[in-house]
This record gives C-alpha cells, sequence and structure tokens, in this order.
DNA sequence: AAAGGCATGTAAGGTGTTACATGATTGT
DNA sequence: ACAATCATGTAACACCTTACATGCCTTT
C-alpha cells in the first residue's frame, strides 16, 4: 500500500512536466542549461525515470513525428500524477527536511505555486523557518565544543549562516506572498 | 593509472581518521551525532567503505580486543592514505565545485588545516570566492528571464543569496587566517 | 568532411539506503 | 524482563554516473 517516495530527480520531471508538456530531451536540456541542473540530466537517470513514471501511470507520453527526424515523445502529467505531485508538496516541512535536503525542499518550493493554495503555501514556508531555527538550535552548541579545530569552527559558521539565511528569506517570501493573498488580516 | 576519485564519504572517513585513529563505530557515531551527519552514517555505507580503504591501502586496522565486549579495528591512516588526503584538498576551487559540490568544499576547508600549508589554504579560498562570483554572474540573469513563475524566482532568489554568502565567509575567513600567517604583508 | 545538435536509449559499474543478524553488556 | 548501547557486518534493492550506440540533419 504504502509506495516508498520518489527520488528528486523524478519528482523534478514531473514539476516540470505539469508545468507544461516536455519530451525527455527537452527535460534534460533544461537541467543542463538552467539551475535546475542541480537535479541532474544525464540520459541515463532521466530516461529510465520517465520510462517507470509511464510505467506507474503518473505520465503518458504520445510520440510526435516531426519531418524525418527521430519522433520524439512528448509526456504530459495525468491526474494520478498530479496527485502523487501534490502529495509530495503538501506536507509541512520537518527538521530533518531542513537539515539534510535543502534542495529539495527549494525545488517543493519552486513547484508548488500552481498547485497547492496559498494557504499550504504559507504553511510550507511558516514551518520551513521555523524548522531551520530548531536545527541551529540544535547544531550552534558545536561552535563552542571542545575539539573543534579554527578549520571547523569556521565551516560550521558558515553552515549557520546559509540555514539563518534561509530561514530569513522563508520569512520574507512569506511576507511577500501574503501582501498578495486576499481573505486574510493584512498586517 | 588515474584511479577515479572516491567519494566524498570516503574522504569524510580518511579526515576523521588523520585527526585521531577510530573505528567504525566511533566514525559512524561521529556522524550520527554531529554536523557531520551530512555525510552520512549508516552501517551499510560506512564498513564496506572502511574495508575499500584498507584493500586500498590508505589506512590499516589493529583489533583492540577490551574485555568481553566484541573487539572492535581501529583505524589508522597510512602515508599513502595522507597522500590520498592531500591530492584532494589541494586542487584549487573550480566553478563546478561551488555550483554543485557545496558539501564536499565545506569537508575539504574543515579536513585541511593540518594537512596542506596557510599559503595552499589561502589559495583554496581565494578560488572558492572567485569561483562562485563566476557562478553567480552565470545564473543571476535567470532572475530576469521569461517563462519563471514567482516562485521559481524566489528560489532562485534564495539561492543566489546562498552563494553570496558563502563568498562573503569565504573572503572573512580568508582575512581571518590572513591575520595568523606570518611572511606577508598586513593588510 | 567533420562536428555538433536533435532524440532516444542501453550497459557496466559503483554507491548508497534500509533492514536484518549477531552477541555481550549495561541500564530501568 | 526489556530496551538500549557497543560493535561489526551482510543482503536486497534502487539509483546515479559515465560511456557508448544509433541515425538524421545542419552548420562550418
Amino acid at each position: 500500500m504504502s509506495v516508498r517516495p520518489l527520488t528528486t530527480l523524478t519528482y523534478a520531471l514531473l514539476g516540470l512536466i505539469q508545468q507544461a508538456p516536455l519530451s525527455g530531451y527537452a527535460l534534460m536540456k533544461t537541467f543542463q542549461t538552467t539551475p535546475m541542473r542541480q537535479y541532474s540530466g544525464s540520459p541515463g537517470a532521466v530516461y529510465p525515470a520517465l520510462r517507470k513514471l509511464e510505467r506507474g501511470g503518473l505520465i503518458r507520453g504520445a510520440v510526435e513525428r516531426q519531418g524525418s527526424l527521430r519522433p520524439r515523445r512528448v509526456y504530459h502529467l495525468t491526474s494520478r500524477g498530479r496527485e502523487a505531485l501534490r502529495r509530495w508538496l503538501s506536507p509541512p516541512v520537518t527538521v530533518e527536511d531542513a537539515a539534510l535536503r535543502e534542495r529539495e525542499l527549494m525545488l517543493r518550493f519552486a513547484l508548488m505555486d500552481s498547485l497547492l493554495p496559498p494557504a499550504q503555501v504559507d504553511r510550507f514556508l511558516k514551518t520551513m523557518a521555523a524548522s531551520i531555527d530548531d536545527y541551529v538550535e540544535s547544531i550552534a552548541p558545536f561552535m563552542d565544543a571542545a575539539g573543534m579545530t579554527s578549520h571547523a569552527t569556521l565551516a560550521l559558521e558558515s553552515g549557520l549562516e546559509g540555514l539563518r539565511g534561509r530561514a530569513a528569506w522563508a520569512r520574507r517570501a512569506r511576507r511577500r506572498l501574503g501582501n498578495r493573498r486576499r481573505g486574510r488580516k493584512a498586517r
């Protein structure tokens, strides 16, 4: 019953296909030519992932013949795919997410805007900021721990700054998006 | 001849063992209880990696019998291991490193202080700052690109802030460490 | 003529995750 | 009596990377 969650790459594919139907090659190119490349774009990863998604009924490919060029399969999201994506996007952010899956978090945020209602986006950002705060609190004590070299301390400082920066970003994003939202008291 | 580079986990193990001889279990615990956990610490990863390192002659394990508890293998670095670590730590930072391997970079910095001379540490930080700048320049134009949703723009903004923060950190670290260094003009 | 882009795909190889197995000791 | 900690390890499984294969078209 409980299907194990798909990989980040898989959700990235799902998210891009949701925004507009795309071929495997176009998806690869998107990864290779934009900041999305963090989520990888080698043919050996993309094509098998797409076939797996199609087998699972989350996307469907239509062969498009164009001139004499090799025909391409253009994929579009099925309703089951849309639901799977929504299920991945919906849960509040945990401390584990904040500590170990920053990229996945940013991918989720980037993909959720047309799929989740504003209230859930707001919850995402709120729990993200709170989880980062919690995580920072849990690792900040290491700054004064014994046995840390000066380099280790500096590295940890960089990590903490990154985390605090992201928490601040989440709060700022919340305010900005909040201003666009109706049905909620302005601050 | 050209051995493919080891994984990040492998170098994390090498670096910890270099600081003090440790058993596989102690290494796992270090990963599980400190901010190092990003580099993973499951038994299924750590023990096989240690055996591989020993087969390759980079570490050597000595069995320590203690009371009736299961004896443990305490590993120490060999000279070949120290050289492998140094070779990994030495190269200047590339734009690829800055774009895709931030964690590996911070690990390198955290581990290099007793293994590289100050001039090489300085070069690491200098090239790190420069590479991040280059990468930022290459992706900043996407902020104004067409077809970006407001969420994608915000996500990219967060990424850019993180990068700029790390570049600033590298420059700050350079100055701080520079003050400790002799034989160089003070600024 | 060669190189590179479009377009899909497979094969080999290594790495990681989760879960389990073992067995003694220490804490509740 | 049960759980947790010390301590090492294996098995199953999935995943990714790199490299290659194929074939047509366009550009240099």
